[in-house]
DNA sequence: TTCTTCGGTTGATCTGCATCAAGGCAGATC
DNA sequence: GATCTGCCTTGATGCAGATCAACCGAAGAA
């Protein structure tokens, strides 16, 4: 019965999991935190791996512990859309709801923390700060999926490829610390192919528009994955957005 | 103190709206009503005005008693993308923040029902059910964003139009009847820039895929707004959506 | 070793939608 | 009545990104 109490931020961090739920509650009562630590078990998946599909009954909520997944969509003639890309922290599931909406897949390998639903269910209605904590994080997410639909309906190729990488340097940066020389550098957890599924575009666009941000010295690539931003900000001139920041977490 | 409880659904119907308020609990309590008169208020917008603006200060969070309002992000250089379209029974405002993300616009005549955010957070601490019907209708819209996704970034534009016209032609004949003929008859409470705003289309190409749409028997026009569906099941083949349904609300 | 596969790059060409431009119609104002 | 303004339509043209296609290099597998 480890774990920290952070309560400024309404934060629960899972006794032998290595990051917070940001999901799971809440001004914790060492109670409530034991029937956390009775409900979860741990799921890993492979990259590549389908940890659900779309329409599948889904009896379980669950919290990324490490790795990455993405949620997407797919039209009958197989378009597909990616609507969501879950980073450490991130949620999955949907109380009340029994079928997933989307197919939910490891890009990386992935360790996932999972709560059956009906014993989540419970404890939500026994604790309120959970729905509200939950509430909280639904808003932000519904932000982050409006943001989105600007860039979807409104950026070119090369502000949508700034954006992602702009993004994922964020989110990665308040993780890990940046090289000697203040660069921000990172490992792109996504292939092409799924960048452009992300963007809407299509992967040769991708790599076009990669190759274009290289030669304009915005990034750095070595190999085809790892990034290197000499100026982060020179990066968000390229997005579209305000200078002040935009993008959420 | 009016109104009727439909405790089967979680919701509330406000003593002098003549529809439900969506967000607003929930196994009603009548002291628990009684509070939410006291703390409620009406205001009226022209069509075309400005609720709020983006980054403004937003000391309230109000539900949609008639009329239409969108969501609405603005780039620097001009370029728009409407994120959310408000019909009655819609809910604006997040709990927990102080500022707007986005320009509110009516673009009808408007009536909203307001509720001063402080009190009303009160009233969530103090009534679990209020937070957990929130959830539930920001995961609602949740999935209709990121259902707009797909259509931003994978559809082409007559299937856009098509999808929209849908979504309004179910919204609207959920509320109203059927024409004799067992047609669909709506008004548009768009035009066409505000339509392409909302599709990422410009709105010349609004306009020529309504006509395109027309000349194929999809759909009929009376004037420039008011729309007639012959045949709901032709224009869903329209939208590139599966069958069966997709779309909620 | 060679062959295959997977992820990625780059070139040539095509096309759907944007852009630029002209005009039409209905309702308001003078 | 004439004129204006807001909303819409239609045509001509341009271009960003899609599509089609060839090829590259690294990592396995035979």
């Amino acid at each position: 019965m480890a774990g920290n109490h952070d309560l400024s931020t309404l934060v629960h961090e899972c006794a032998d999991c290595p990051i917070r739920h940001r999901a799971v509650c809440a001004r914790c009562e060492s109670d409530e935190l034991a029937r956390l630590e009775q409900i979860k078990y741990y799921r890993s998946y492979q990259a590549g791996q389908t940890v659900i599909w779309s329409g599948d009954r889904m009896d379980f909520v669950a919290s990324v512990v490490t790795g990455i997944a993405t949620l997407t969509q797919t039209m009958e003639d197989g378009r597909r859309q990616m609507v969501g890309l879950l980073l450490p922290s991130d949620f999955v599931g949907r109380p009340g709801r029994t079928t997933a909406a989307y197919d939910v897949t490891a890009t990386t390998d992935l360790v996932m923390c999972c709560f059956r639903k009906k014993p989540f269910e419970d404890m939500m209605t026994a604790t309120p700060h959970i729905a509200q904590r939950l509430l909280e994080m639904t808003l932000d997410e519904l932000d982050a999926a409006r943001e989105w639909m600007l860039l979807l309906g409104r950026k070119t190729a090369r502000e949508k490829i700034a954006s992602l990488l702009a993004i994922i340097a964020r989110r990665d940066a308040s993780l890990k610390l940046r090289s000697a020389k203040g660069n921000i550098v990172f490992d792109l957890p996504l292939t092409r192919e799924e960048m452009a599924d992300y963007l809407g575009l299509t992967l040769e666009t991708v790599s076009r528009q990669m190759s274009a941000l290289k030669k304009d010295g915005v990034i750095e690539l070595e190999g085809k994955r790892h990034i290197i931003v000499p100026n982060f900000d020179a990066l968000m001139e390229e997005t579209g957005d305000d200078s002040d920041g935009g993008f959420l977490v």
